[in-house]
DNA sequence: ATAGGGTTAG
């Protein structure tokens, strides 16, 4: 008999099924008792060797059932991911009265988590307290533990976890993972230092856990003394040690910090890669997650949703539309396309970038139409003024199964605000305040003001701002811009007091109110307003316009002559200028905000804004090809630009989008999509 | 003879 174990230890040793079924076979003829005494050593080797069907054919055809192979058939049948027959076995074990040990708890409560059935997770862990495990076994008492935290039934594990009279490090991580992933960052950490305090030692796993709560409390000097306990622990190595790591300094905004580790690794996984770009994404180092993501397809390290999404992100921040392009390519080679976090990110990208319709046609490929990609398309059509799309995606909101939220609100304000539907918009405005599950916000009054200033009914912008409590600078800008448009200078100049206070030494006022003086031809408080602006020294972010023309990107700066072609930008520039004075262009001094004396050089400040210059540059090189333009300003587009680009649109018959910090301008024959109003 | 916990996105 020894003899035929160890021929089976051997088979399932190397993983050969067929010798173990000849053996098998053999054995049956040669000794009819066999399976009573010998059919689990069979049992185990078909496990080994992989094929769960030989073991259960043998397993029920077995007479006494020992509780140990009970539960390798168990869990052998989760780990192949067959679940369900898992449970079938376990609900036959209670039947046939075989009593569950420490082992069929621990499989059986992983596969309840999995398949998401909590009432059974919940039965199995009474059937536990009834026999003691719950309290008394650490593997127990983690699965139940894990199995809650899995069904974000947080405070349930933390009542199991305090009752366990020993409470180990896996025990105490497997809590600390449920506190940290459902967003209870300090309750991770008290867990953990309670721990500490005992005398448990931390392993990589701990720590990784705590390292994700304290970034994301952006708490970095318990990061950074779980960084020296990775250190003394000797797990600095340890790959997923180190990526939590990363991804603490990142989230505690400590970039270089994050680099120093990435740059340190022996080895980046997939996530690792990921993570370190997510990070990169979220500090605003676009460009740098970029080419780190080159170097990640330079690695022949694939990409998985989570870096595509990311990196996409990054694409639209900086309205690297070639980039994103090739983006989205590896996203359809890579079959991803139809993921959901994908897609969003896609959407907001070509939305961003001017392209509805590539926006539109990954919106109406997406397996999942969740809320996020619909409001991100929403806000697509908002951005580029496409008013009664955003308004017939926002009626399909509930007919797609979704009630429409704070986000969707926001967007759908602000497309009826540029596309000029202010009824449409009031009506909804109210339908929110009538809504109880919507938190009326300030972006909501803020899209309202606006709307309302487009109409002119600005005392109405006025009344409704006072419902705000503690109305920050943003929303006392949106008056105050709706105060310009309407030459309401009385009120603005009480608007501009309310900001002073809010926000000392603020530029961008100083010029609102400066125009608005301007416009009412207050030329004292011009030149007073001049003075200050002048006396305070303010510096303001420098205007700046890019344009894409044949996958190369050129910027420009206001009278920059630095461009190697500046000889034919001015060339094109003057002709352009006196064509479209032909056709009715009349420049508008009154956006030179320059100290500037005489007329002319005003004139020709004007003419050298940022935005005419990439225009230009961009009408030379094209020549005589119909392609539309595309320009990007870090700024809002002056009021003389906006004119100037309407007529040479109309001029030329090319179509000239332009994004300025706020919102889109499709430029068509002489009209453009804000109608005027941004 | 069978068993537990970790890292990335709107």
């Amino acid at each position: 008999m020894n003899f035929y174990y160890s021929l089976i230890a051997q088979c399932a040793h190397t993983k050969s099924l067929t010798i173990l079924r000849a053996l098998h076979s053999h054995v049956i003829k040669s000794c009819a008792s066999y399976l009573s005494f010998g059919g689990h050593k069979l049992i185990h080797g078909y496990i080994k060797c992989g094929s769960l069907d030989d073991a259960r054919k043998l397993f029920d055809e077995m007479p006494n059932r020992h509780i140990v192979t009970w539960n390798s058939m168990i869990s052998s049948h989760i780990n192949h991911g067959r679940s369900r027959e898992a449970l079938d076995l376990f609900g036959n074990m209670l039947v046939e009265g075989a009593l569950p040990d420490a082992y069929t708890f621990s499989a059986i409560l992983k596969a309840f988590a999995e398949m998401g059935v909590l009432s059974h997770g919940q039965r199995a862990h009474g059937l536990a307290v009834v026999l003691g495990l719950e309290v008394l076994d650490g593997f127990v008492a983690s699965a139940i533990v894990d199995m809650y935290s899995k069904f974000g039934r947080i405070r349930d594990a933390g009542l199991v976890f305090q009752r366990v009279l020993d409470k180990d490090v896996v025990l105490c991580t497997a809590l600390i993972v449920g506190y940290s992933q459902h967003g209870f960052y300090s309750e991770a950490l008290e867990v953990f230092e309670d721990m500490v305090d005992r005398g448990v030692k931390a392993n990589e796993y701990t720590l990784a856990s705590v390292l994700i709560s304290c970034g994301n409390l952006g708490d970095l000097v318990n990061g950074q003394l779980i960084h020296s306990l990775l250190v003394k622990s000797g797990l600095e190595s340890v790959v997923a040690s180190q990526t939590s790591l990363l991804t603490m300094y990142s989230k505690c905004g400590m970039v270089e910090d994050s680099m120093k580790v990435f740059n340190h690794l022996a080895y980046a996984s997939q996530v690792t890669w990921t993570s370190f770009i997510v990070g990169l994404v979220q500090n605003g180092r676009e460009e740098v997650a970029v080419s780190v993501f080159r170097e990640m397809m330079r690695c022949s390290m694939n990409p998985n949703p989570f870096t595509l999404s990311s990196i996409l992100q990054a694409c639209s921040s900086l309205a690297m539309l070639e980039v994103g392009e090739q983006v989205h390519a590896i996203t359809l080679k890579t079959g991803v396309g139809g993921n959901k976090y994908v897609g969003a990110a896609l959407i907001n990208l070509y939305g961003k970038c001017g392209y509805i319709d590539k926006a539109r046609s990954v919106f109406e490929v997406l397996m999942e139409l969740d809320l996020v990609s619909i409001n991100s398309m929403i806000y697509a059509y908002s951005q580029n003024g496409f008013g009664q799309e955003a308004l017939q995606l926002f009626e399909r909101i509930k007919k797609l199964g979704h009630e429409p939220n704070g986000m969707t609100f926001t967007s759908i304000l602000l497309a009826c605000k540029n596309a000029g539907l202010v009824e449409e918009g009031c009506q909804i405005f109210s339908s929110i305040r009538n809504n109880h599950n919507i938190e009326l916000t300030k972006d909501h009054f803020a899209g309202m003001i606006d709307l309302l200033g487009r109409s002119k009914r600005v005392e109405e912008a006025a009344k409704l701002i006072e419902e705000v409590r503690n109305p920050d600078v943003v929303l006392w800008r949106t008056l105050l811009n709706a105060c310009r448009i309407h030459g309401e200078v009385e009120m603005a100049e009480k608007i501009i007091k309310k900001i002073h206070e809010l926000a000392p030494g603020d530029w961008g006022t100083h010029v609102l109110l400066t125009n608005l003086y301007a416009s009412a031809g207050k030329w004292n408080q011009v030149v007073e307003m001049k003075s200050k602006i002048r006396d305070l020294k303010l510096k303001k972010s420098p205007a700046m316009s890019w344009v894409d023309v044949d996958r190369e990107v050129h910027t420009f700066m206001a009278g920059d002559f630095s461009h190697p072609r500046a000889h034919e930008i001015f060339y094109t520039l003057h002709e352009l200028v006196e064509k479209v004075k032909i056709l009715g262009y009349n420049p508008d001094t009154r956006f030179v905000l320059q100290h500037l004396d005489d007329d002319e050089m005003k004139l020709s400040s004007l003419y050298y804004h940022s935005e005419k210059l990439a225009i230009a540059f961009a009408l030379w090189k094209t020549g005589s090809r119909k392609t539309s333009i595309r320009i990007f300003k870090n700024l809002r587009v002056c009021g003389d630009c906006h004119s100037w680009i309407k007529f040479v649109s109309l001029l030329t018959g090319r179509d000239i989008i332009a994004r300025d910090a706020n919102r889109f301008h499709h430029f068509k024959g002489g009209i453009c999509s804000c109608k005027d109003y941004w």
